[in-house]
DNA sequence: GTCTATATATGGATAGAC
DNA sequence: GTCTATCCATATATAGAC
């Protein structure tokens, strides 16, 4: 029932998100990319019609990617602190699959903000639950149950604890920490345990 | 006494530097650096040989701005959560004056390892400095001061705390905060002291 | 749909006058 | 030390045969 062949486009595709991802827009070569997914250069122009509509079709997908599934998490009916904790497997976990991520997303954002913007309606999702963060929040701080900061910072610690190893692997693993690569699988398996402790004692009153 | 005109040399490393933190290895183009720094193309290569070795400097510049007085801060006789708060605050700083810092250096290292591994003395101190902090770390938690996490995460949790907003600040301008360009100012200028409290919280025992 | 061959542009680098 | 002019390699993109 299914095709055994990928389809050339797929294939092409996934050969791009893999280029993309490691060497960003301006480093990638569509030589590179016709090489990996094992056609001709033409081919590339003639599935998608430049490197510029390709990268968009790949950026879209990296970021949709990227925002997972947390308007659902969202919208049950838990304390902040458990759907954070969630949050937190999730991310780490999809960050694990695809440790680039992040790190392309926010680079490319930075060195080219037009090229990126127009694909941006994935991130409506996020700005939802953003709101729903908040109120929820608030809410949880004046029942005396979380440590009252600045919602926007705290957002911002949060994503920083799940995002920042992946974005800063590369520090570790060709300098600070010479023997990383023996020790990332053990250091990535306790992380969302490590972050979820760090969190609610960072959050809760005792 | 000073020299009012500063050497065409520095004038063309600023402009390098500010380049190469915008633009990148790949997307930076030794023209723009030329305009920029109001000389002709061939100065470039008169003064720095090529492309690789102008980079070079650059990174190498741009690393031991990005590691600062952290040896100082560890070597003084002080609990750890107090090295902990004037590290965060010189850090912030240092990353408000120059927000790129940390993007472009996490980037570089994970698209061209090679490129960049020569020039890495300047993080020796960060390596020695690194040892200290799990010594007293492991003391004060043996000693029951402080809240016991795997070492290596908690470092990267610190450093995640300070670098992750600067290196998701084009996120935020772009789109999750449309209007963050007028709230920025204020929430770096809090940024230092959210921070301080969410260590504090997560650390202590009370 | 897939290939080969080629056009066109651009960027890093150099030669050489001043 | 600084400029102009130019070389040469490389990258995207296209034309056209199969």
């Amino acid at each position: 029932m299914e095709k055994d062949k990928l389809s050339t486009e797929s294939i092409i595709k996934q050969a791009a998100m893999e280029v993309f991802l490691k060497d960003g827009f301006d480093g990638a070569r569509m030589q590179k990319i016709a090489d990996l997914a094992g056609v001709n250069k033409a081919m590339l122009h003639y599935y998608f019609s430049s490197k510029d509509v390709m990268f968009e079709k790949i950026f879209a997908e990296a970021m949709s990617d990227l925002v997972p599934h947390i308007e659902k998490i969202m919208n049950m009916d838990m304390p902040l602190i458990e759907k954070l904790k969630a949050f937190v497997r999730i991310h780490v976990k999809q960050q694990i699959e695809n440790p680039k991520l992040a790190a392309f997303c926010f680079n490319e954002m930075g060195k080219n903000p037009e090229r990126v913007l127009s694909q941006m309606e994935a991130l409506e999702p996020m700005q939802r639950t953003l709101k729903l963060f908040f109120a929820q929040y608030d809410n949880e701080v004046k029942a005396g149950k979380l440590v009252d900061y600045s919602p926007m910072h705290l957002f911002t610690f949060i994503q920083g604890l799940i995002d920042y190893y992946f974005i800063s692997k590369p520090f570790f693993e060709s300098y600070l920490c010479p023997n990383h690569a023996e020790l990332s699988t053990d250091f990535e398996e306790n992380l969302p345990d490590q972050i979820c402790k760090f969190l609610e004692n960072a959050l809760t009153i005792k």
